[in-house]
DNA sequence: GCGCATACATAAGACAGTTATGTATGACGC
DNA sequence: GCGTCATACATAACTGTCTTATGTATGCGC
């Protein structure tokens, strides 16, 4: 979709985590695949971000994480939403959608008068 | 409008700025004042961000600034736009609400299946 | 064997917020 | 005149989260 990919504004990367989450277990390379994939390619999430990303998320105990292998013999760490987790996510994407919608207020509001 | 005050992501504020001066010239503290009461009492500007980001945007000579005494008697510095800030204005609100839109794309997307 | 996608991890650095603090003046009530 | 509030600017210290760079290792296809 984009020349150029955009660079993550800081503190929105954990919605997306856990948004993603929200559709079942993943492992954090899968996280990325399905971030960039379903972002039309415009996303790309480093691996710089994401693995501390999902540190903290654990930290907090909105994810829990267990070591997995695959059956073509993969290791992989395999993150699950915990219930709080839930919760959280539901809670982050309304504060995000808040946060688009005060934006807009300030981006199409129109002054009778000068500002100053 | 809200409880607790809404905590500005980083790399946002600047768009704020520009758009607030679109509409005319402005000293910090006015355009800290339309911010706040445009976003309905949502969104407070602290000076210790203001102050900083209104002179990166001197620095990058999207405004130019002057000292300026109003009847009243008090010194305020006033900013205003310049022409590269004014096409700046125009492409980082378009660049905000690409980045809405790309976030809706991955915040809205179904999996089919699972997504690991 | 080689290259590529997969898979994880961390250190160093930049950047832009928050918090706290300081200065100073005008307006208003008492 | 004095206290208090809104106005007006400024900066230092701190924090958090991103980018960039680097490292390890394995499965798969050719």
């Amino acid at each position: 979709m984009s020349d150029t990919p955009i660079r993550l504004l800081k503190g929105t990367l954990d919605v997306l985590i856990l948004r993603t989450l929200g559709w079942g277990p993943a492992h954090g390379y899968a996280i990325s695949r399905w971030i960039r994939q379903s972002s039309g390619d415009d996303l790309q999430i480093e691996e710089g971000a994401l693995y501390p990303a999902l540190r903290r998320l654990e930290e907090k105990g909105w994810v829990a994480s267990r070591w997995e292998t695959s059956e073509s013999g993969r290791d992989a760490r395999v993150y699950v939403l915990t219930e709080v987790g839930r919760r959280a996510m539901r809670s982050e994407v309304a504060a995000w959608q808040r946060y688009v919608a005060v934006f807009a207020r300030v981006l199409d509001a129109r002054p009778r008068g000068s500002i100053a």
